[in-house]
DNA sequence: TTTAATCTACGAAATTATTCGTAGATAACT
DNA sequence: AGTTATCTACGAATAATTTCGTAGATTAAA
């Protein structure tokens, strides 16, 4: 039933994922350039990465003209949601809600942004008094 | 005014720090054994990573007897908070709402859990309308 | 008091992740 | 054509993390 057992990428792995969910398919030296925008790294570490990370099957490639053009090859919602139950597990001792608590009260999160949440919840509960 | 600059424990060391959080000061032996009921990990590799934590202030210890007993050097909410902001940078490009959101729509967040959720959020913005 | 168990210290192997350099091929430019 | 840019492939150096083994000291047990 479940087709992939456990992704699991390694932080700059993450950051590409990042840039390819972002900018869609796109060459080694698109996404090099992404990254230098914050900090330096070198074309053929990022290369390398990239072809790792093909490797494992994150990521897909055309190699149908000379410059080869990736693009993810997992989704954005599952990846996320899987690193952030290992997150919650190793930070947070797999309480969730502790999570969301921490983020809440300690990020700046505005005034609208709560309102979303609220609402978002609100949706959560009405799906369910339906489902259930 | 910080006084701190970026701790920055690593997983294994997150692993330890967990079980001092909640046990309180602890033998090498005791938090060994706490993490056996996990996985396996031989005792000098717990030790070898709790004296690297006390090298860089993660810990401190009790030498006085021949058993020493560390304690975190480290508070739990400031070190979680830290390493949210980070998650939140790597996994979620910065953007703590998106975090809630799919630790809420994912996890099974029990209806208890989530009134609690809107409550903390009342909260918070009651003590906003106040401050501002 | 001898033997066995337990503890620290510490070097070093093993593992994993990241970065870099070079070679060879293709394309672009002069 | 000849020179320079760019691109892939890939081995290997670095670095960071984790694991393990051994030595020496102290305590507990026989």
């Amino acid at each position: 039933m479940s087709k992939d057992k456990s992704i699991q990428p390694t932080e700059s792995e993450l950051e590409i994922l990042q840039i390819l969910w972002e900018d869609g398919p796109s060459s080694v030296r698109a996404v090099n350039d992404r990254l230098n925008e914050q900090r330096e790294v070198g074309y053929t570490t990022t290369l390398k990465i990239m072809q790792l990370m093909l490797k494992k099957g994150l990521v897909s490639r055309d190699t149908s003209s000379r410059t080869h053009i990736y693009q993810a090859a997992v989704a954005e919602t599952p990846t996320r949601a899987q690193l952030l139950d290992r997150f919650v597990d190793t930070a947070f001792r797999g309480s969730a809600m502790d999570l969301v608590m921490q983020a809440l009260g300690n990020e700046d999160t505005s005034e609208d942004e709560l309102k979303e949440i609220k609402d978002f919840i609100q949706q959560i509960e009405s799906e369910r008094k339906k489902g259930k």
